[in-house]
DNA sequence: ATAAATTTGGTACTTTAGTATGAACGGATG
DNA sequence: CATCCGTTCATACTAAAGTACCAAATTTAT
């Protein structure tokens, strides 16, 4: 990355040094106005590119803000669905791979509880497993 | 890859026509030297800004290989696991929401075969159920 | 070619999951 | 206050998932 920059300021100076040869020769006089430029162009070519490099070098938080596009939950399609807030905990325990009684002991309810819940859920998911669930839980982005 | 070269090309051409044009150019005559410096350390500041954001652009590059980080299955991990190709099928339906039976009937295959298959994935696996395999499998990476 | 692993399938059984239905309780709402 | 909604739970049932054990055909490797 640096090095296309560097690369560009050697070749930037080999190119004038080419056309000074061409015209004048280097023995008749010292420094010209034109090397002069030159340098000067150079140098303030690799100011711009280091102070854009300063400026514009956030990259970490860019992939950052990728990657944190996607652990939102669609509050909004879980009300859609009038998925209730229980429910929802069911759902999440569910995905994770818990059985309905590991499900009930964790939310301290019964294990007719769950399956009321868990029954609830497939209707409003329109799923006829709970693994056909979580898959679509997954796809509407209601669970991450 | 070919327009950087182009683009190079296009900027040397400019930087040269500047040399020429500070030398032989009728506007900048008159003109005192310190005004001079200024005027070309602000233009190549700049050039030097442009040229490092059009070589430092390829946002989307970076942002193809941060997500293309997560679309490979770990194989080394499913041969660890001694998982069989057969099985690794079974897997995906399985994580897809598929039923047995559903199984069976796109692979061409009996539910009683698949049922083994199941079987033998869960114990691979370490998982006590269907829906806990597949939150395994996808921490272990190696399905997606 | 023989051994080893994979794939396939069956039977019989236990365990979960899921359905249907009814009922009780508390909070919010008009 | 009566009603709706969410939550809780139970019983009884059907369906699906999962286990155990066995066995045969096929593939792969040695």
């Amino acid at each position: 990355m640096r090095r296309v920059a560097i690369r560009f300021g050697m070749l930037a100076v080999a190119l004038m040094l080419l056309i000074q040869l061409s015209k004048y020769s280097l023995l008749t006089r010292g420094l010209r106005d034109e090397f002069l430029i030159a340098f000067f162009a150079v140098l303030f070519v690799g100011l711009g590119v280091v102070l854009t490099k300063l400026v514009f070098k956030p990259k970490t938080k860019i992939i950052q803000s990728i990657r944190s596009e996607e652990p939102k939950p669609d509050l909004a399609k879980i009300e859609e669905l009038g998925i209730s807030k229980r429910e929802y905990e069911v759902l999440e325990q569910m995905a994770r791979g818990k059985s309905n009684l590991e499900i009930a002991d964790k939310l301290f309810i019964s294990e007719s509880t769950v399956k009321t819940h868990v029954s609830n859920l497939l209707v409003k998911l329109d799923a006829k497993r709970r693994t056909q669930a979580i898959t679509i839980a997954k796809e509407i982005k209601i669970i991450i």
